[in-house]
DNA sequence: CTGTCGATGGCAGTCACTGACATCGACAGT
DNA sequence: ACTGTCGATGTCAGTGACTGCCATCGACAG
């Protein structure tokens, strides 16, 4: 046993959570945080670079889930469906979370700040799945864009997941996020009947 | 004629390049920034909303420029080709501006904090043209998708752009969007012989 | 018993950013 | 010429994010 309350970090994480919710990114300050969680302003820099990153810890981890999946598909699987492995995988991890997801999703995108930093993670997500391509000799700039257009899907078919009702029968985020990948496949193809469509 | 200096906003812009470029953007304080335009640091903040915002005053027109061309294409083009339209709009806008957009582009690589800023105008960006999409009949998710794929085309266009030496044939903006679209349509259709070629 | 170590607290300081109020020259109306 | 309004700026005090430095304290090894 340590010397203090055990996990101090995921305290902090989840009682920034909390009062974003409540009253808002911006009307919450760091040393309400740290004070809900027990712990002092500066404790909180301790554990996270700044104010916005608490709400981010997990995303170093799944761009390692989404990478590892790419690049454990077969050498001979176009640069496309080695994407499509990586976003299955990244799907699942999501799915008994949905709550979670939705409460965190709600906050970030109510903050300017906020979503500037969802943004650089995706941006740092898909310059890592362009690294990867490239080293399944996929070359430039098809393994940047691919990577791009994937972390795109990924994105689109998690916002139309969230903004499904739970009880629907479509709510599955794997599936919104093929969904989505086949759609691209078809406006990218360039075919005007896209408009004909559902 | 006004009480003092005309075009405050311009002084305070090229002064905040200059001086992100010299020493760095978190070397650089308001006051400096203030002080190298005649002006006080209260003022700087009466111009521009953050320190940051001082190096993308252009976006909100590039936008528009790119709303518009997309706006204008005939009804009948598939949204690739109405978005086609606009990638080459703003394409031009570049055209003779290479230099500025080099030393700007140095200095936003260079730091995180205004990579974030770069990434949320993208992504403005691509709001605003999914919703012109709709505006013509693209159903969602297609019309979010082939924004989304759309800016990051000419992300990566510009990216090469800037990389290719001056000198070289192939330095043209347009070209290199023109490619990226290209590459694009390849990646996606999941062709596996896209390795094969350079 | 003692020295080291890791997580924390306390505190002073810098800087981004804001609100309130004062200043000053231009300009319009009289 | 007198005067009142207006817009751009200056001044100043304040808040809050974030950092550096040093002190504290319990665990643990020897």
């Amino acid at each position: 046993m340590g010397r203090w309350e055990p996990n101090a970090q995921g305290r902090l994480a989840e009682a920034a959570l909390d009062l974003y919710s409540e009253r808002g990114y911006e009307q919450t300050t760091v040393a309400e945080i740290a004070k809900r969680a027990g712990l002092t302003e500066r404790t909180f820099f301790r554990h996270y670079a700044d104010k916005r990153e608490v709400l981010f810890a997990g995303a170093g981890e799944l761009e390692k889930l989404f990478v590892q999946a790419v690049a454990g598909a077969p050498p001979e699987a176009a640069p496309i469906d080695a994407l499509a492995r990586g976003l299955d995988a990244v799907s699942e991890v999501f799915a008994d979370r949905r709550a979670y997801a939705c409460r965190r999703h709600a906050v970030i995108t109510a903050n300017a700040e906020l979503l500037e930093r969802e943004l650089i993670k995706l941006s740092s997500l898909s310059a890592a799945l362009a690294d990867t391509l490239r080293r399944r000799d996929v070359p430039e700039p098809a393994a940047s864009l691919a990577a791009e257009a994937a972390v795109a899907v990924f994105k689109i078919g998690f916002e139309r997941w969230i903004a499904t009702p739970e009880n629907t029968g479509a709510c599955d985020l794997a599936q919104q996020v093929r969904e989505a990948l086949a759609e691209l496949r078809v406006v990218a193809a360039g075919d005007a009947a896209v408009r004909a469509r559902t």
